[in-house]
DNA sequence: GGACGATAGATGCAAATGCATCTAGTTTGG
DNA sequence: CCAAACTAGATGCATTTGCATCTATCGTCC
């Protein structure tokens, strides 16, 4: 966690190429970040906190969502790894455990011998439904005393543009 | 880790107490919560690898961070806690290992027998400076070519005002 | 087609994390 | 004023994480 910007005064002799850039600017963009990142901190806080997790870890719930979202019910687990904010051998690692808790299955990637195939068993299904329901319910019920829905809409927007908008 | 919301269709006998809540209210919830979510792991994840936080984990960045831009410089741990994804006893141990580099110094508070009050070093408020002048202008990298300069106020009043509303 | 560099994942090992518990200081109730 | 309940932070210990490295496959260039 580290969002925050310092308090220098920066003239910064930094990238001039097409519109030359302020130190507004910069104060600006740190600003915004330390805000998007202390609030993701305040309701992770949150939510990882109530029931929905003790039966898993947010991280290994998140991969069992992230597979339950993908049309195909499979993913490679690099793919997985660009998700989640977890170095690849942590990841490999969490799909261990998951794997011998029967919730996931590793497979050999059809089109690339070194890639595994990572799909969700009948158990890891209903296990990442049961939680996601419970998780769901305490999101709304942060989320929808706290903003309109307009102002959910407009912030979806806009932290999807920024995340599609990012260089890689 | 688990922002997100599974597809159930959940007509729900949740509260009905003031205005009742919609399967849709709560659906928009979930999905403006992934994209929040998912946003802060891909700026997070860019950040962290930048040459900034070599010198310092990103947690450990984030108490000196959080302890200069406190007005009187000092602050219990309890408070910082608050402001960090971290346990109690994770950061009463973050909190040695920045101590043992010299960066930061306990000191009992003086209201409180039980509580210690964490203060910056010189040394701690250097390295504070220095990895903060590099942060920033990643940050500044990242969003300035994302959003507009409208845009980005938009998404700060919005996540402020969300974490004001939260519950707590 | 065989060597060379790149990529996907796994693994050894040290460091960081969280849970449960412990100690010590504080507040409350009688 | 003392005992019981509570709060702040530290500590033992098992689990999780990351870095560095290793293995195996893929792609390329000659």
């Amino acid at each position: 966690m580290s969002s925050p910007a310092p308090a220098g005064k920066a003239p910064a002799g930094a990238s001039r190429a097409a519109g030359s850039v302020s130190g507004k600017d910069v104060r600006l963009a740190a600003e915004t970040w330390e805000s998007l990142f202390r609030s993701q901190v305040a309701v992770m806080r949150r939510l990882q906190s109530g029931p929905a997790f003790k039966k898993l870890p947010v991280n290994e719930y998140d991969v069992l969502f992230t597979l339950s979202r993908c049309p195909t019910g499979k993913l490679r687990l690099n793919e997985i790894n660009d998700h989640v904010l977890l170095s690849q051998s942590s990841l490999s690692r969490l799909v261990d455990r998951l794997e011998k808790r029967g919730l996931v299955e590793r497979s050999i990637a059809p089109e690339d011998g070194r890639g595994i195939l990572l799909g969700l068993t009948e158990a890891g299904l209903e296990l990442q439904k049961e939680i996601g329901r419970e998780h769901v319910r305490d999101i709304a019920e942060l989320l929808l005393p706290a903003l309109t829905a307009a102002e959910q809409q407009e912030l979806m927007r806009l932290t999807e543009k920024l995340r599609a908008k990012l260089p890689g």
